[in-house]
RNA sequence: GGGCCUAUGGUGUAACGGAUAGCACAACCGGCUUCGGACCGGUUAAUGGGGGUUCGAAUCCUCCUAGGCCCA
């Protein structure tokens, strides 16, 4: 939004870095404030001169040796406002977008370098219930966003097929059962095994056969998990969510144990009084989390415990690129610190990790996380069902042609990717239901009304005129509110990459839906004439690419009508 | 007991330390002889509490309260 063009302005009559003058400008809250601000605030110190007296200097100075991207500056309670030159940027802008589309936003910041993203990597015995599809959504969108800034994402998923749960699913499962039927009947058996102690010594013995890395066994409980990992992708695979990669944790078990000498070469190994190899981890940050800043790595009988194959698996992932993306829930926090911790004892990166709050449900007491066993839960099978349900019904409603599914699923990922990560979201069928408003079909609505106004110009089959740098557009509030919107796709995917946080990129769709909508209302665009309807075509034909591409990253699917 | 995260209208949320705290839902009022009413306009309504830092705090520090998570 010549950011360039105020910064040059100021850096050559003010005689402030550049540096600096980026670090201070910033956007009025206001649009009549104008388009940039310089607050004088700090200037004051270093020029010990009032803010106000500074600000109106500057712009009394600038006043006439404005470039031709900015139209005015005035001065306003010690910040110097800055207003740019919106017929200027409006064809700016709108040919860029043209010229780049689908490309527009992008910065090329991966610039092809391959990264690996894991996540969703949930507990092979049961559905993913709505708590654990945050995550996979979260993870999802992610990818999209590497892959529009040009990175090369593999999406792993990691089975944790070596586990006490494993092993009871293993004594009670056939094998052909559904996930239904799986998660009941693990369900049942961990009741049993919690109260007939013979039962637990054999779900133990499968355990430790699994954990010493017996053939027989794995191969027995391989296609039990494998089952149950496909009907839970076959769910995700609704929302559009893919895997490149099925990593099995019975693979690093080797692996897993060879790290035992590495880390006893870094001193800080020892064995406890039962015989455990434990890292000693104190003397860093974790000293005031924990008691004992202290990792168990393995059994009293030399077994490796689930952190030690975590550590090969990571390592593992190494060999194909140094660029590591992991998604996982709160509760993993400070089980990932000291990965992390014992990855770097022993010079390896640790993957860079982007956490997530759970999904709390309404209960009697007030609000909790979602618990499968006490089933307070809502899974996401359920929740797709009744999104298609209502998807189907406003359909009918409105007597409209929409894909029903294509809704569903942005009413569903919306209502999880809006909110910071770092906040719980508490479910509410009322609101993650809702089409209107702030929401994922209200996205999709935008792009349509769009659509649908290029079809009726297609068939007009007139010559519009061509709109250039130099035309007078007299352009109308909503328009320039739009323009301006369009311009700020580069900072929110900008924003969004830095952080890795999705929620950047629904909140900044939804004001650019927004804004789309409220210039449909105040601009037509069929009735206008001359320059004016020329200008506006070209408007909401810029303005769908840059929908399309937030709703791409989203995974939301930009569909021309509904 | 210790650590991490969170707290904004009735509800859900937004806001690089910056100007009058933005938006949605709900409620109420209004808008289709005009490109799709899953829309648009308007009204009511909020920074958990106490200290501090700063020219300026929802934002930073500190104590307290409440919730989530982890360690014990």
């Amino acid at each position: 939004m010549f950011k360039e063009s105020v910064i040059n302005l100021l850096w050559k009559e003010v005689g402030i870095s550049k540096e600096e003058i980026n670090r201070l400008l910033e956007m009025p809250p206001q649009e009549e404030m104008g388009d940039w601000a310089l607050p004088c605030f700090e200037l004051a110190k270093i020029m010990k001169k009032a803010p106000v007296k500074i600000a109106g200097d500057i712009s009394s100075k600038l006043k006439n040796k404005l470039p031709k991207e900015i139209s005015s500056i005035k001065s306003v309670n010690g910040y110097v406002n800055f207003f740019i030159n919106k017929d200027l940027l409006a064809t700016q802008i709108i040919k860029e977008i043209l010229d780049k589309k689908e490309k527009y936003g992008s910065e090329n910041m991966g610039d092809g370098e391959k990264v690996l993203v894991e996540h969703t990597s949930l507990n092979p015995n049961s559905e993913p219930h709505v708590g654990r599809a945050r995550n996979a959504i979260i993870g999802d969108s992610i990818v999209r966003l590497l892959r529009f800034q040009n990175y090369e994402p593999e999406v792993h998923f990691y089975i944790n097929d070596v586990s006490k749960q494993v092993a009871i699913i293993a004594l009670g499962c056939k094998g052909n059962e559904t996930l239904d039927e799986m998660l009941k009947i693990y369900i049942e058996m961990t009741k049993k095994v919690e109260k007939n102690a013979k039962l637990e010594q054999e779900v133990f013995k499968i355990l430790s056969k699994i954990e010493e890395g017996d053939k027989k066994t794995i191969e027995k409980t391989e296609k039990i998990v494998e089952h149950a990992v496909k009907g839970q992708v076959k769910v995700l695979s609704h929302l559009g969510i893919k895997y490149d990669k099925f990593d099995f944790e019975s693979e690093y078990i080797k692996a897993g144990q060879d790290l035992i000498e590495d880390f006893d070469k870094t001193g800080k190994l020892f064995k406890d009084k039962d015989g455990r190899f434990v890292l000693d981890e104190s003397g860093c940050e974790l000293e005031k989390e924990m008691r004992a800043p202290m990792l168990v790595l393995t059994r009293s009988n030399g077994t490796g415990l689930y952190v030690l194959r975590d550590l090969a698996y990571n390592i593992e992932k190494l060999k194909k690129t140094q660029s590591n993306i992991i998604i996982l829930g709160e509760e993993q926090k400070l089980y990932f610190k000291q990965l992390a911790i014992a990855l770097d004892m022993i010079n390896k990166l640790a993957p860079r990790v982007v956490h997530y709050s759970f999904v709390l449900i309404k209960t009697k007491e007030g609000k909790s996380k979602m618990s499968t066993r006490r089933g307070e839960v809502v899974m996401l099978k359920e929740f797709i069902n009744e999104a298609i349900k209502k998807a189907k019904e406003e359909i009918a409603k409105r007597k409209s042609k929409g894909n029903a599914e294509e809704i569903a699923k942005a009413a569903i990922k919306y209502s999880m990717l809006k909110v910071d990560e770092n906040k719980n979201i508490v479910f509410d069928w009322e609101e993650a239901l809702n089409f209107e408003g702030e929401s994922g079909p209200y996205l999709q609505y935008s792009v349509a009304r769009a659509n649908s106004i290029l079809e009726k110009i297609k068939k007009e089959k007139k010559n519009n005129l061509k709109i250039k740098a130099s035309d007078k557009l007299k352009l109308g509030k909503e328009e320039i509110s739009l323009t301006k919107q369009l311009a700020l796709f580069k900072n929110a995917v900008h924003e969004a990459s830095k952080q890795l946080a999705p929620h950047i990129i629904a909140t900044y769709s939804y004001e650019l839906a927004k804004k789309f909508n409220e210039f449909y209302a105040t601009c037509p665009v069929m009735n206008a004439k001359g320059l004016q309807k020329s200008f506006r075509i070209e408007l909401v034909r810029a303005t769908i690419p840059v929908l399309e591409n937030s709703l791409n990253i989203l995974g939301i699917s930009p569909i021309k009508k509904m």
